[in-house]
RNA sequence: GGAGGGGUGGCCGAGCGGUCAAUGGCAGCAGACUGUAAAUCUGCCCUCUUCGGAGUUCGAAGGUUCGAAUCCUUCCCCCUCCA
């Protein structure tokens, strides 16, 4: 996939003249790109139109397209027009970058549920409004739908050659590896292209940014619109993301690290970055907030336990993004009540226990479970077998362990622990 | 249409009539050590449990057998080669 000469150096970073390139490319998002000095000269001369597409699988975005998030909003604050596309067509399609096997396919109505929810990520990092730069929320169902067959194949079908396709990634990757993939999905970097041109006449976008493993399908976009409408089309990508450790980004406990509050709360979202690993800060800095580089440049060099300090700079500054100034406030509060003072901050995510229902002493495993710490009372009993369980700080290891009103703490909640760092309130009501 | 190969726990991948809830690796969880880090070591890692056990798993449905992930039948899906 990578094309030499299309990527990056640092030479070539350090000249660029825009304001919007000379971020993105200090701070560590831009991996290659398909002109990158033409893209500079357009930036430059006036207002630029950009948009990265977002598929509509989960109801949540994660970590994972963050990096394409932080993106829009730093076109849009360096005077330019960000466009978050809705993958509202292709998701029916399913994109084949990165996948071993066909995806399940989603219905409709659940496709339209999971649009709306991940819309509201976007109102925290890009303003919306009537005014030249604000941000643009599209739905490519709105086009794709209307296609038809025939018309399709003579008027784009014929300027992709299957020769071509069939060197992507995307389907090369399936192909050596013997895993099946459905002309169904062949199609998907087709119609991507298709967006990408459809973005560039409705409303003027020449930029599709994206993860790594877009680049094919970018390029076929750029390619598309140079032959069907000579238009002059950009394409960007950022690096993939990889934690210091080589893990993928954004795995926990629990699964993902999702943005809406719904599925994972502010202050799980903080503590995700509060435990970042120490060769990650500066990078995730330059990434994930906007602190001023030469103050990330003092924050990384900080050494041993005083890195601990840069880490909770980061997690509040990327909780604050993603959930706003309070939230942000609040998670960092719980978090140092919880682990620096040792006491149960207010703000731990809690469940509640009618108090007739304490009375006749739940266990303690039962607990665990509803609380989610524990994703089975199976679980919550090798967890107390192994002594990472806690009632109020004092590790349970009797699995027949049982808590009542009197293990009520005089803020009238029970601490529960798994582990050191995951805790959770149990209120009677 | 023909011939062959295959579908095993989150993933990869052994097993090929009993000792199989199923080797091993990865991912994950806990404990120790630390700095809510990394690395390392140890334990755990289907569900329920009155801790004695019980119940469901090896693409699906039937069958053979005292007993099946392992054998047979039908069906579904995938791969390779031939037409």
């Amino acid at each position: 996939m990578a094309q030499a000469t299309a990527v990056v150096n640092d030479a070539a970073m350090a000249s660029f003249k825009s304001d919007f390139l000379r971020v993105l490319s200090e701070r560590g998002y831009i991996h290659q790109g398909t002109d990158l000095d033409g893209l500079d000269a357009a930036a430059t001369a006036g207002r630029v139109t950009a948009y990265v597409g977002y598929d509509c699988t989960a109801n949540s975005l994660h970590i994972g397209n963050l990096i394409s998030i932080m993106m829009l909003r730093w076109l849009q604050k360096t005077g330019h027009q960000p466009i978050a596309l809705m993958g509202g067509g292709t998701t029916k399609i399913g994109d084949p970058s990165g996948k071993d096997e066909t995806r399940q396919l989603l219905g409709e109505a659940e496709i339209a549920a999971n649009m709306a929810s991940i819309k509201r990520s976007f109102a925290n990092f890009l303003s919306f409004g009537s005014a030249p730069t604000d941000a643009i929320v599209a739905n490519n169902a709105d086009w794709l739908d209307e296609l038809k067959y025939i018309p399709l194949l003579r008027d784009v079908g014929r300027h992709f050659s299957v020769n071509r396709m069939l060197t992507m990634d995307s389907v090369r990757l399936r192909l050596e590896r013997d895993q099946p993939l459905s002309f169904l999905e062949f199609n998907y970097m087709i119609l991507q292209a298709y967006d990408f041109v459809e973005l560039a006449k409705r409303h003027g976008c020449v930029l599709q940014m994206g993860g790594s493993d877009q680049w094919g399908n970018i390029v076929m976009g750029v390619e598309l619109g140079r032959r069907v409408a000579d238009l002059s089309l950009f394409g960007l990508t950022t690096p993939l993301m990889t934690t210091a450790s080589g893990a993928k980004m954004g795995k926990t406990a629990q699964g993902a690290i999702w943005l809406n509050p719904d599925r994972l709360s502010p202050y799980d979202y903080w503590q995700f970055w509060r435990n970042t690993e120490d060769a990650d800060v500066g990078r995730f800095l330059r990434l994930y907030t906007e602190l001023a580089l030469d103050e990330i440049a003092r924050l990384e060099k900080l050494d041993g336990a005083e890195i601990n300090e840069a880490k909770k700079i980061l997690a509040t500054e990327a909780t604050k993004l993603c959930h706003g100034e309070a939230a942000a406030r609040e998670a960092a509060a719980t978090a140092q009540r919880t682990f620096e003072q040792g006491a149960a901050g207010e703000g731990l995510p809690s469940i509640e226990v009618a108090r007739a229902e304490l009375d006749k002493r739940p266990a303690v495993y039962a607990l665990l479970h509803r609380a989610g710490l524990v994703s089975s009372n199976a679980e919550a009993r090798r967890l107390m077998q192994q002594g990472g369980a806690r009632v109020n700080d004092v590790v349970v290891t009797d699995q027949a362990a049982t808590v009542g009103p009197a293990d009520l703490t005089a803020n009238g909640y029970i601490k529960l622990s798994a582990g050191r760092k995951r805790h959770a309130l149990v209120r009677a009501v």
